[in-house]
DNA sequence: ATGACTCAGGAACTGAGA
């Protein structure tokens, strides 16, 4: 079973580039950010019509997150737990059944946090604080669960092109990368980094100033896979080509294959 | 150089993104 996670930043504005991905990376489950759309207002009939499930979890604007999947969901719920006043679409979970097994989904938009000395950074360290509680409870259940999404983060030195650029970002700040760290000493594991330790692994450059010329780019679109899942985990990529593509969104998926064959 | 592009909203710009 193939997942994948990409932040498309509008799903409108990617259409051609969303359907063209899809043929040529044919993922069973996507989960996509920033579609920037109500949920009423997602071009449903070309996903449906590939043979695609969807749940949407839009909102006017900004944000918004999506998922696709080839099985029938059993489940789905939006908005992370932990704040009832938070109104952004940022969280949106499902449980997917397959023919030998369960598995839990989440695509999730972490908050950017920049800029750093506004309530947008206290914001995203409380949001990732819920997600730690979250990710707690839910590795409690003991089944597979795939984590994913725009987390936000650079998780570490090697996820940089330039990380002296990054030192004072909320990307990147100690606080960011401790709670991520926390995520991880759950027992969740980095699909990317359980496959390589190679550098130079990026989904994101960004728009201005020829950053993906330069491959000035860094890693912040994340799979974080429970025991269960990692169990199965295949193979990990990033289809880094999909950026030098017309129109692109600054970001670029992320895939996993996990075994979900009879054993 | 707190900029450079790209998007949504709404009709010229601003805010947000990272």
């Amino acid at each position: 079973m193939r997942i994948a996670t990409w932040n498309v930043n509008s799903v409108r504005q990617r259409l051609d580039n969303v359907l063209a991905w899809l043929a040529e990376c044919a993922p069973d489950v996507v989960c996509l950010q920033e579609i920037k759309c109500e949920t009423a207002a997602f071009p449903r009939e070309p996903f449906e019509r590939l043979g695609y499930n969807l749940a949407v979890h839009g909102q006017k604007g900004f944000n918004g997150v999506a998922l696709l999947s080839k099985y029938p969901f059993d489940e789905v719920s939006h908005g992370l737990h932990g704040d009832e006043a938070d109104i952004q679409a940022r969280f949106l979970e499902a449980v997917i059944s397959t023919k030998t097994g369960c598995v839990r989904v989440v695509s999730l938009y972490l908050p950017n946090g920049n800029p750093v000395s506004t309530e947008k950074y206290t914001y995203k360290l409380k949001w990732m604080d819920r997600l730690i509680q979250f990710s707690h409870e839910r590795l409690k259940l003991e089944e597979p669960l795939v984590l994913t999404g725009d987390f936000n983060v650079i998780p570490a030195v090697v996820d940089a092109q330039r990380p002296a650029a990054w030192v004072n970002d909320a990307l990147f700040l100690p606080a960011t990368r401790e709670r991520f760290r926390a995520l991880t000493d759950l027992g969740l594991t980095d699909a990317i980094r359980a496959v390589t330790d190679a550098g130079d692994l990026y989904t994101f450059w960004d728009y201005t100033a020829g950053a993906w010329a330069k491959n000035d780019g860094i890693r912040i679109d994340h799979i974080l896979l429970s025991p269960h899942a990692a169990d199965r985990l295949k193979t990990a990529g990033i289809d880094k080509h999909v950026r030098g593509w017309e129109k692109p969104s600054d970001h670029v998926p992320v895939y996993v294959d996990l075994d979900f064959e009879p054993r």
